[in-house]
DNA sequence: AGCACGCCGACT
DNA sequence: GTCGGCGTGCTC
């Protein structure tokens, strides 16, 4: 009996294998190449999978199933975008058909055709723009899609999606009533209109000598571009882009998720005279895919997005550059784990293209991959003509009399500021109107009751929500312990700060910047728009003030509390509150007004925030280095975090000591746990973990090769929600 | 993960 | 007597 042609295929199942397919009846000629989807019977179901490879065998013995279609005549990976999801497979060590899938957009992770590329928009009837305001007060959805239609003239799904709601109701009833229409253009037509080109601003020495230094490099080169805010590192991106450009190149840029702001977006369109492709976890499907398909077709020359756009096929990789590479915002949280950061310099190296990692704060892991050569460090000097880092001063908090969180001292310098007609910024890392709330006479505090977490006090909507779980109710009236009524709120969130710096500084104009008020579309430009029109001068807000916006104004920083980070339950949260005070410091301040920045803390002592503030970041990052190398922690070792939580509380336990009788001795690898999350309980399920940590990279995942497929076998796994987290981030 | 099969409790 | 609980086994 001849040997048949046998195709492998991927499949989206959590299984760590392929599955062999005989190719469609009737198939004459060429098989489908590795890369092009086909569906296929997979036991009772119909799945859309990935052909992987393929090969003549004799398996007659063992009956094979034929795939039902070739869904691609080419394929729609290229055996380089295989290959980077086979290593991302292999190092994160997934199943290959869900890294798969997670990186195609999802019409074509469900079959779908790749040059479907009409885009659906929204219009307003002639109808619809005669509507007198006040006709749709009853239907508030509607309303808000009314207003954007006639704001923008047209929209699509992915202007509506930050609308509250069912916006796909609120157009269907407005459709319905004849007041607004759809129709289709073309994808392709609106990648390619031109949009007006900015003025160009000459490179500093500094920036041209990144420039050249990135362009310069034959083949594959990673560059650590490090620059504090201000320096110019966007400006050295487009450069370096539009050279890599010239030569017939494609650019993919990475941006954190909150750093994909419409500002980006015009500044690389304004600087190529055309829109970039954009990637992001927020588009609709359509538009999704239309991007998607520029990037692989090699319609767009620059693709910008957020984590999973490191995977997005390139017909012409030119250059990836990784911004701001310090964000935990590129390491995906669930499921498929991956640091998109860290793929990125394996796709350039694979690509043989250089990679830029660009930050003003660099991560540990950057810092000493760049002092063991094996980055290339770009730094750039801080412009001529811009501030000079503003002084940083430590008020220390013990014992003194603070309303809501804010120190006299920090008093006494907004009333300075403010005063003089100046702006200030209040930085707060944590939202609500408080942490919690505590009872004065016995001290109970309200906690969750699917979690270990305490409860956030939301005071605009009299709620308590755990920021954990996402479990809501009333506050309570009375203290369910002792009966109390004092009930008080504890700590401090931005609103409970704003309230009080709200009253104090009536005159100068607060605004709260931050997830919870910047929800609603348009709202954070309006604030914006009232910070650097002057009318508000005092900024109260999260991470959020860390990120993507300037400014200039600015002229005092107030860091309510960086005590969080020193303590933490998570070695990497010094690092973290160190890029967030250095982040949002440089967002303010400029030449004219020598800048001044005050932290709160408990402990002005503290050998990491005495280098922050007295030496900067970098003197900061080498003491944090020497104390992670002290302590075996990343980057001197190597870990990774077997987690499982299930409702049944001693099977994660179980499970996790199983795992870890597996594991063999001597391998070079030291095993702690199992322990309880840093937050044992959570969404009513119990969580453990089981931490490997070892020297060397290699030892860890050739252990992990042969160690997770026994993991994956034992009974005790049925039992329990288990994950890996190789290069975890975050320990819990 | 789905989706089946399979063997033990409370109901039309 | 059935409907349905979730234990366990398989998916080319």
């Amino acid at each position: 009996m001849p040997d048949q042609p046998i195709l492998e295929v991927a499949v989206p199942a959590p299984l760590r294998q392929h599955f062999d397919y005989l190719p469609p009846s009737g198939h004459v000629g060429e098989l489908p190449a590795p890369g092009s989807r086909v569906r296929v019977p997979f036991g009772r179901r119909r799945m859309v999978g990935v052909v992987v490879g393929s090969r003549f065998a004799n398996v007659a013995e063992r009956r094979l199933r034929r795939v039902e279609e070739v869904l691609d005549e080419t394929p729609l990976l290229g055996a380089r975008d295989l290959e980077l999801l086979a290593w991302a497979a292999r190092y994160y060590h997934h199943p290959l058909g869900e890294v798969i899938a997670t990186a195609l957009p999802t019409r074509l992770r469900k079959g779908g055709a790749i040059d479907i590329d009409v885009v659906q928009r929204w219009r307003l009837t002639q109808a619809g723009q005669a509507l007198a305001p006040d006709e749709l007060v009853r239907a508030p959805r509607q309303a808000a899609v009314h207003a954007l239609l006639a704001e923008h003239q047209e929209a699509g799904a992915d202007d509506f999606a930050s609308l509250d709601g069912d916006w796909r109701a609120a157009l269907r009833a407005l459709s319905g009533k004849g007041l607004v229409e759809r129709f289709e253009i073309a994808a392709r037509e609106r990648d390619l209109e031109a949009v007006e080109r900015a003025p160009r601003h000459a490179l500093n020495p500094g920036q041209v000598a990144a420039v050249e230094a990135i362009v310069s490099c034959e083949g594959f080169a990673p560059f650590l571009l490090d620059g504090v805010t201000g320096s110019g590192k966007t400006e050295v991106y487009l450069h370096a882009i539009e050279r890599v450009l010239a030569r017939g190149g494609q650019a993919l840029l990475l941006v954190p998720e909150i750093g994909l702001t419409p500002q980006l977006l015009e500044r690389v369109a304004g600087h190529f005279g055309r829109r970039p492709a954009v990637l992001h976890s927020g588009l609709a499907d359509g538009t999704r895919q239309a991007a998607w398909r520029a990037a692989c077709e090699g319609d767009a020359d620059v693709v910008v997005g957020t984590r999973s756009a490191v995977f997005v096929p390139l017909a012409r990789p030119g250059v990836i550059v990784v911004d701001e590479e310090h964000d935990p915002s590129f390491k995906q949280q669930d499921g498929f784990r991956y640091h998109a950061r860290d793929v990125a310099v394996v796709r350039a190296r694979e690509a043989g293209i250089p990679v830029v990692l660009g930050s003003a704060t660099p991560s540990l892991e950057s810092l000493r991959n760049a002092g063991l050569g094996r980055y290339r460090t770009l730094r750039l000097p801080a412009r001529a003509g811009d501030a000079a880092v503003p002084a940083v001063d430590l008020v220390d908090l013990r014992g003194r009399k603070l309303s809501a969180g804010i120190s006299p001292q920090l008093l006494q310098a907004l009333d300075e500021e403010l005063d003089a007609g100046r702006q200030a910024l209040v930085f707060l890392n944590r939202r609500g109107f408080a942490t919690t709330l505590i009872c004065h006479d016995c001290g109970w505090i309200a906690g969750c009751r699917r979690c270990d977490a305490r409860m956030t006090l939301h005071l605009a909507r009299e709620r308590l929500c755990c920021h954990h779980c996402g479990s809501e109710r009333r506050p309570d009236s009375r203290c369910p312990d002792c009966g109390g009524e004092d009930l008080r709120p504890l700590g401090q969130g931005t609103e409970r700060l704003e309230a009080v710096l709200a009253e104090r500084y009536a005159a100068a104009g607060v605004v709260r910047i931050d997830r919870d008020t910047t929800r609603r579309r348009g709202s954070l430009d309006a604030k914006l728009a009232a910070v650097h029109g002057g009318q508000a001068r005092l900024l109260v807000g999260t991470q959020m003030l860390a990120k993507g916006h300037h400014f200039p104004e600015v002229t005092l920083v107030g860091v309510v509390n960086a005590d969080a980070g020193l303590f933490g339950t998570d070695f990497r949260a010094a690092e973290r509150v160190a890029q967030q005070i250095v982040q949002v410091v440089g967002r303010a301040g400029r030449a004219q007004h020598p800048g001044r920045v005050l932290v709160q803390t408990h402990h002005p002592e503290h050998p990491l925030l005495q280098a922050l503030v007295h030496s900067g970041y970098h003197a900061f990052a080498e003491a944090a280095l020497q104390e992670r190398r002290q302590a075996g922690l990343p980057p001197w070792t190597h870990l990774a975090l077997l987690r499982a939580e299930a409702v049944d509380a001693s099977a994660p336990d179980d499970f996790l000591e199983r795992a870890r009788m597996l594991l063999p001795s001597g391998a070079g690898v030291d095993a702690y746990g199992p322990v309880p999350a840093p937050m044992a309980r959570r969404g009513g399920r119990q969580r453990a973990q089981l931490l490997l940590q070892a020297p060397r990279r290699e030892p860890l995942q050739r252990l992990l090769d042969t160690w997770i497929e026994a993991v994956e076998r034992l009974p005790a796994a049925r039992r329990v929600r288990w994950s890996l987290d190789v290069d975890p981030i975050e320990l819990f």
